[in-house]
DNA sequence: TTGAAAGCGCTAACAT
DNA sequence: ATGTTAGCGCTTTCAA
């Protein structure tokens, strides 16, 4: 034992194991996982050492052990599609949640030739104790099915499904804060270019033309049909061109807005000037120096902290008031809206 | 065994095992076992049964015991910085090209809160194979003594280190593209927007340089100190405008372009008009039908393929002829370039 | 503080 | 075609 062939590239033939410390350290395995794990019980003579010994042997523990050995994993699963600039912030900020709470995540992608089903099966074999769901993923029966097997922590939109979590923003008032803030500035004739089929898409539509009549403004309410690309923005922006600007537009999301915005631009459509623009979501493309785009922020930071916790709380058996935990978004005011003439 | 306690909240308290199929199938493990990964070595009729078994109990594998008992895990490790583009559309990729391979992967993201040398030992505690290494993540120390210890595959960009594998596009080979392209339509003023201390800016700076050489073009050269943003290349715009437009401007990718666009078209300069731009990636942005920008496209999903065939390779003991694979990029002509006045 | 021993759930030789 | 038996490298009681 403790003898570490090399094969003739010169690189390791196998990864030294505790086994290969302990020898070299002349104590027991269990000693050195103690002294590798960080927890109380070795003196610090032998702590130090046993490190000196895996450093000089390169030795690096190893994670499928440790984890099927151990009573827990505490492992949390994401599924996200990659080039999702949303799923990729929640997935940051799911990463900073983790860490102090002493879980480790585990990402698995959507792609194109990857179904969320694989997602999710490929995290439930490496034993994820709980899994947070990005954006609109699985059909229902698929959901409740998993909700019955682990904690299910849905991020960003609501779901009928009563067996997952929920951590999302409130699209409702979400709405409310852009129109709110546009009828202040003066402005009546507001259109909201929606999402199309986009998740959440009907729910921000519904209360955008709520907020609408709350301000005696049933008779200006006007939805372009959207999406949730920039390509989708910009469609709406011609529309718009071609039969006469309103006053204000609110978008789906941000890229909408910066399709919308780019149209605007190259048909001289001065922005604020002409005609205000509120977006939705203030990802990383609404605080570019040059877009400087008002928008709705659902504090994706926020939100993945709150998923984390309450993945964690259900692991652990805490008690949970709400199934859903619906943050206030806020409203980043920023250079794409201004008074009216 | 074979018997399924549960919680009190109705979950399963533990998930079952091949031995709980086992006994369920009236067999013994191995056989299980051998279904489960569907290996010759188990009668039709036997095979049936346990996959009945097997779904009537909901077993799932335990990636973490399997990884473990066998005699090698067929994982790739690919550290990515989620939120940019570049690295996720690199990451899907990998996922197409490794899975027919027989190859899975494990992703691990640098983030703000996460270091290329953490992202990297978590890929490690699992025992990849391999490891591909997208964007220019850690030092050359780092990737030495990670060369090390198992193959590396570097992904877009050149390393000095000669333990490691590298696949990348050829940046020489664009740029003289984009500069032939633009000098074919007349362009004789052409700028390049550099992408400042970015990864393979040097390089593409120097080949922008020689590319203008070639068409005896030298005192036109001219280079404006840039990044990799969006905002560095509205910078870049701002200049422009302010100093009078050249014939024709080269961005470090795609992401500076678009900056430099929107700064153009609220100037109310019109693209390709009164000047053609062409940027660098062909990401998804470049290919918006509102913007279809003339950009080098470094074929990315290619790029992915061979850096995983390149890994396989390595991990296989294959023999292989170049450690760096540099593919050709092409010119993708769209609307931001047309011939001069 | 330290060590011995029993698994974790699986694969892989080797028998039968 | 099927079963038996060792591990894989670690954590975790339980003793000492």
């Amino acid at each position: 034992m403790a003898k570490v062939p090399r094969a003739s590239t010169g690189r390791l033939d196998r990864h030294p194991t505790l086994e290969d410390v302990a020898a070299g350290a002349g104590v027991s395995r269990a000693l050195v996982s103690i002294v590798m794990r960080a927890v109380p019980g070795a003196s610090e003579a032998t702590r130090h050492r046993v490190l000196a010994v895996a450093e000089e042997l390169g030795y690096h523990p190893d994670a499928r052990a440790r984890l099927l050995a151990g009573r827990r994993t505490r492992l949390l699963g994401v599924t996200l599609a990659l080039n999702n600039p949303f799923h990729a912030d929640v997935a940051e900020g799911v990463y900073a949640a983790a860490e102090p709470l002493g879980y480790q995540v585990v990402l698995s992608a959507v792609t194109h030739a990857r179904t969320p089903a694989q997602a999710i099966e490929t995290l439930l074999s490496y034993r994820c104790e709980a899994v947070l769901l990005v954006g609109p993923l699985v059909t229902r029966k698929a959901l409740g099915a998993l909700g019955e097997r682990l904690p299910v922590v849905v991020v960003g939109q609501p779901t009928p499904y009563p067996g997952v979590d929920v951590v999302r923003a409130a699209d409702a008032v979400g709405m409310r804060l852009a129109v709110d803030h546009l009828v202040e500035l003066g402005h009546r004739r507001i259109v909201h270019a929606d999402g199309g089929r986009a998740p959440g898409s009907a729910v921000r539509r519904k209360s955008y033309r709520a907020a609408m009549a709350v301000h005696g403004l049933i008779d200006d309410i006007r939805v372009l049909a959207g999406g949730e690309r920039e390509e989708d923005g910009a469609a709406s922006a011609r529309t718009l061109v071609g039969e006469g600007l309103p006053d204000a537009v609110i978008t789906y999301n941000d890229r909408s807005a910066v399709g919308l915005l780019d149209v605007f631009a190259r048909s001289g459509i001065a922005v604020p000037g002409a005609v205000s623009v509120v977006g939705y979501d203030d990802s990383q493309v609404a605080r570019l120096p040059y877009l400087r785009l008002t928008t709705v922020s659902q504090d994706i930071p926020t939100l993945a902290e709150l998923a984390v916790g309450r993945a964690v709380a259900r692991v652990e058996n805490e008690p949970v008031a709400e199934r859903e935990l619906v943050l206030a978004p806020h409203l980043v005011i920023r250079g794409t809206t201004a008074a009216g003439a």
